[in-house]
DNA sequence: ACCTTTTTAATACAGTTGTATTATTTTATT
DNA sequence: AATAAAATAATACAACTGTATTAAAAAGGT
């Protein structure tokens, strides 16, 4: 009962944090990062800036905030697939690739605001060590995927795996890059291709 | 006599727009893209904000010509070391591809100030412009590169070079990528070692 | 020496910025 | 109904911003 009420709360808190995140994202799709300004966020998201300040105290709470919505949900992409639960097949595996290419608007929206983040990661050490702690966890996943790979006897036990994840990161950190700005000449269906190429060269 | 005049006006005039270029990059590097202000930068050069509106009339006009000076640079690294001037050979086709990874200090600044211009692209139509002709310009210097090593035999004939110059342009954009982000992780000679491997497979 | 051009600088303007403080309204509790 | 807490809002402050205008200094030409 009074349990409940808490989560209620915490959760009607929560997702104002969420819906104003995303009114950030929305502006810094629009209008740039360096555009993203208390004021500018808090007219997207229909508040006041004294109203935006009683959910971020700082503007940087928010950024991070915003940057951490994005693994988030990735996250919670992946695990509404359900994938798994049979054990490890060769087409969940795919699955979880596929969500590191933006293949999709959703996800599309996702990159180009993490690229803004990345750049602004360069100067500003909060959002760095963020970013770095993300990228790590991406690296440790794709590790996890190539060695299931493997397992399945979909790749080559014989692969040098400490080189083969920095190459497939690269790859599809670079594509995507790629499809972002370029998305004429990179189209999604070129570059998910271009995955299922690569992994066939695994193989 | 006389042209010889004009062209070193010419060449004092663009040196100083160059030095004001450097110094956008050195606040871009120190204090991110979004504090690149005119006065930020002219201090920076040593020069009044006046005086700096002498040489690049808006600002859009200097982060433009910021931009472009990154190619630039690069174009004049390449053309510095006489490549193919015995014709194609295989250690100059690396050279080249050894440029799009940041591999010494050079290299390096000058990608993380292109991150800080992808970033700005996606929001500011001039700056994609200019961002998205020289990502296709790179293109087709790799291609290059890939139908030489075709030639050359250190790559199969049989490949699909519309694959493989995706693949090969997305490896080295991610991992310069990489490189920048986590750079204990994924050192220079981690991805100079990792792109070699990859050419492996191409043979 | 004087004049012109180039280079550098100072100042102003209107607008924007993050943060702080105070106020008001809405909701919840007793 | 009264009180307290939560949510929203308005206002202020000091500083910063790109651009415009005017001024001054330095360099070049006659």
């Amino acid at each position: 009962m009074c349990y409940d009420w808490v989560m209620e709360k915490i959760n009607k808190f929560e997702a104002q944090r969420e819906k104003i995140a995303q009114a950030t994202w929305a502006v810094i799709l629009r209008d740039g990062l360096e555009n993203a300004s208390v004021r500018n966020v808090a007219q997207e998201a229909n508040l006041s800036v004294g109203s935006l300040r009683h959910y971020f105290s700082t503007q940087s709470d928010l950024l991070i905030y915003s940057m951490e919505l994005i693994q988030k949900k990735t996250d919670e992409r992946i695990e509404a697939m359900r994938l798994f639960g049979n054990g490890p097949s060769t087409e969940d595996i795919l699955e979880v690739l596929r969500q590191f290419l933006p293949l999709d608007a959703e996800r599309k929206l996702e990159m180009e605001v993490w690229l803004s983040f990345s750049s602004k990661a360069l100067a500003d050490e909060a959002i760095r060590a963020k970013c770095q702690e993300l990228l790590e966890n991406s690296y440790q996943r794709l590790r996890t995927m190539l060695e299931l790979l493997i397992f399945l006897k979909e790749a080559r036990g014989d692969l040098d795996i400490d080189v083969e994840v920095v190459r497939l990161y690269g790859l599809l950190e670079g594509m995507s890059y790629h499809c972002i700005m370029l998305p004429d000449k990179f189209t999604p269906e070129i570059i998910n291709h271009v995955l299922h190429e690569h992994l066939q060269t695994l193989k």
